[in-house]
DNA sequence: GCTGGTTGATTAGCCAGCTAAGTAGATTGC
DNA sequence: GCAATCTACTTAGCTGGCTAATCAACCAGC
C-alpha cells in the first residue's frame, strides 16, 4: 500500500467527479416520481425563464451541445412537459414553450428545496470561494485547450 | 430576461457540473493518441498502486459500480494495458495486473502532468478549503439520502 | 435570381455512469 | 453432503454527455 504524497494534494479533481455523480444520482432517485431527471429539470427551470427561444438558444444557456438537448426535448415533448412550435419567420427554427404541466411550480419549488438542503450549514462566502477555485480551474483548463 | 437573486448565490452546482464535463472533455482529447480517456487512465493509476487486486475491489477504490467498471477493464484488456489472471483458490474472482504497456510511466507522467496545469496559480490553502466545501456537500447529500 | 456559404436541427455512433437481473462459484447450516 | 444463501462477475438496458456528418432553410453576392 504505497502512498505517494502528490494524490493528497490534488485530490480535488476526484472529489468533484464523485460529487457530481452524486448529486445526478440522489436528485434522479428523488424526481423519478414526477418523470424527471436533474438533467431534465435543468432544461425547464431555464426554458421557464425565457419560453420561446430556440433550440439553439437554450443549449447555450445550459452550456451543453444541442444534440444532447435534442433527446432531452423529445423525451419532455413525449412526456407532455414542453412543446415545439415552429418559429415564423425562419423554418429552420422551432420555438420552445412550457405546456400547463411543465409550468407546475412544484418542479420549480423542488429543485429550490433540494438545492437549499445540500448547500444547508456552508457558509456564503465558503460558498463564494469555493466557486471562484472552480473557476480558476474551468480557465485552467479552457487556457490549455486554447495551446 | 428576468434574473432571480436565488440563481446566484447556488451557482456552485452548475458551476461542477461543467467542470467536470470540461475536464472529462480536455483530457480524453489530449489522450485520444495514447488510447486513453480520463476514465481509463483512473483505472490505470488506480491499479497501479495495488496490482493483483480484484474486479469489486477496484471499483470500490474508484467509487464506481462494477458493471461500469467491467467495459473500461474489457476495452483496456483489448488495447493491451492491462490482464485479467483467475485468482487462484476462489474461482470467481479475477486479478487485476498491468502489462508492460499498462505500466508505461508515460500514462502517469502525463496524467500528473496535467492535473499540475489544472490547479495551476491556486494556493494550497484555497485547494483545501474548496476541497473541504465539496466535501460537505457530499455529507449533505448522503444525509439526505439517508431520510 | 442563382449559387455558395452559413445556420438550426437532426441522425448516427461513441464513452461513461447507473440499476436490475442473471449465472457460476463459494460458503454455511443442518 | 446437500440446500440455501451469498458473492463476483456479467448481461441488458437506461440516461446523458460528446463529435462528426447530414439535411433543409436562410442569406449574401454577384
Amino acid at each position: 500500500m504505497p502512498r505517494p504524497e502528490e494524490d493528497q494534494t490534488h485530490q480535488i479533481l476526484d472529489v468533484i467527479l464523485h460529487l457530481m455523480r452524486d448529486m445526478r444520482r440522489s436528485y434522479d432517485r428523488r424526481a423519478r416520481g414526477m418523470g424527471l431527471t436533474l438533467s431534465r429539470a435543468r432544461v425547464l427551470t431555464t426554458l421557464a425563464r425565457n419560453e420561446g427561444i430556440t433550440q439553439t438558444e437554450l443549449a447555450a444557456d445550459l452550456a451543453i451541445e444541442s444534440p444532447t438537448l435534442k433527446r432531452q426535448i423529445d423525451a419532455l415533448v413525449a412526456d407532455g412537459f414542453i412543446l415545439r412550435a415552429p418559429l415564423e419567420g425562419d423554418g429552420r427554427k422551432n420555438a420552445l414553450f412550457l405546456t400547463d404541466r411543465g409550468r407546475d411550480a412544484e418542479i420549480v419549488e423542488f429543485t429550490m428545496r433540494l438545492r437549499r438542503e445540500i448547500l444547508k450549514g456552508i457558509p456564503d462566502r465558503d460558498l463564494d470561494q469555493a466557486t471562484g477555485v472552480l473557476h480558476q480551474i474551468t480557465r485552467n483548463i479552457q487556457d490549455l485547450d486554447r495551446t
